[in-house]
DNA sequence: GTGTGAATTTACCATCTGGGAATATGGTTG
DNA sequence: CAACCATATTCCCAGATGGTAAATTCACAC
């Protein structure tokens, strides 16, 4: 939100990335990405997640542009597209603590 | 997400505090907010939000920690609690100007 | 062409969530 | 105390979304 202009469209986009990531499944895909490229399958045993159910998770971080993906004959090959998203989630990951550490000590004064 | 061990509890958070980013009027809430603290009937003049609407944003903003809020007499005053919050949403404009500068060039190719 | 395997899409259901109206709470003033 | 104002909460509705099963598409092999 560099001190510019921030239009609702422009609130609304970056909204819509939000919401990609607003959802422990797909965190969890990007995780196992990590390791490197995966195929559909691959990402079904890695997660658990059912087929269908998985592909439209898949969709939804196309969309967002956090996935790439090519076809390797019957198999559809996924990789991290984005290079920021562990940034992202590394700054909320480090607020989490801080928060949980807050709560801590408000229980704790109780 | 730190080359560690991302359990699913912790994946479950994280996912909760992207939701909160995940609407444009708690975007635009924050934006505002950015100016200096703000009373909720400031915040309301601001974004157009109602008032009930506005304070139920206020809430999972409070929840999720991004906002500090404290009473003087009859208002309550919001103010920015997370420094990072500009970071992440940085990078999450960082990456839509690729991917529009990609759509861009994927419609020109044809 | 047919058959098979992998992935996507569709249809449907249950749940969640933003919005607003009405109500409740909290604090101030007289 | 009552009256008032700012904020929060509750209730309800409409639309969005995750999950699964069934149907469809896509690519390869025969």
């Amino acid at each position: 939100m560099s001190n510019a202009k921030m239009t609702p469209e422009l609130l609304s986009l970056i909204a819509d990335r939000f919401k990609v990531l607003a959802e422990p499944a797909r965190l969890e895909i990007l995780q196992a990405l990590r390791a490197g490229e995966r195929s559909v399958s691959d990402l079904a045993q890695d997660t658990g997640l059912g087929q269908a159910n998985l592909s439209k998770h898949l969709r939804s971080l196309y969309d967002g542009g956090f996935v790439e993906r090519h076809r390797e004959g019957l198999f559809v090959i996924y990789r991290l597209a984005d290079k920021d998203v562990f940034r992202i989630c590394d700054l909320m990951c480090g607020r989490l603590e801080e928060l949980s550490s807050k709560r801590r000590k408000l229980l704790a004064s109780r």
